[in-house]
DNA sequence: ATCTTCCATCGTATATTTACGATAGAAGAT
DNA sequence: ATCTTCTATCGTAAATATACGATGGAAGAT
């Protein structure tokens, strides 16, 4: 099933504790901020914050926009919207997929 | 934030394409079922659908019972329905930290 | 007792992830 | 032109993840 590679690179983009405090210090700001400031935010190497902006970015969940000398990023919120309609949407079929093979399963 | 690491660690198990389909495979029962009824379902090994099973287990979505020879595993639907609700949460909480840096940009 | 079935675990190989320091190149400042 | 700042990328090391076959031990069947 295609959809679950996708739902899937995204669940794994998100499954880190880092990558998910990334994106709340994205968010709370309200001009778009460089790799820098993110890393100022961290106890982590320029580096490793890097390649975990590239993690989101290749996830397309953030988005990189030069600007001079700089590179800023900001967050996709259409993309995590759809992210969330993506999990909400699976949880609900696996519960739909039980409800109706358990009343084929009473009715027999 | 402690938290977040629960909330990646789910994130990570369901990271996977394989254990997002091993989800709807156990669901699709109404009697719980076993690791070669899985296996059945793929095209991998068995010790390869035990060990992502295994991925589940530790992360807490589903659960394990012996039963006579077998083990049967079912999903944890609180669980499930715990990390849709984490997950809700923390894009809300994104979009609200968003909003509210926003409306403090205009304000100065 | 013997046989079969089930399956977690071990060993192994390969690939990916995570972290770091070093570096080079681009853009702006002096 | 030179200097500084920014940051993606490379090289590296260690840890995890993914897949497989083989195996041993538990439980039920014959």
């Amino acid at each position: 099933m295609m959809q679950d590679e996708q739902l899937s690179l995204t669940l794994r983009a998100l499954g880190h504790p880092v990558r998910l405090e990334i994106l709340r210090i994205l968010m709370a700001r309200a001009d778009s901020c460089c790799c820098n400031d993110v890393t100022d935010c961290l106890s982590l190497a320029q580096s490793t914050v890097s390649q975990h902006l590239k993690v989101l970015l290749d996830a397309g969940i953030i988005e990189r926009k030069a600007q001079g000398t700089r590179n800023n990023y900001c967050v996709r919120t259409d993309r995590l919207e759809a992210f969330g309609t993506s999990v909400a949407r699976y949880l609900e079929q696996l519960g739909n997929q039980a409800i109706c093979e358990k009343s084929l399963a009473s009715a027999s």
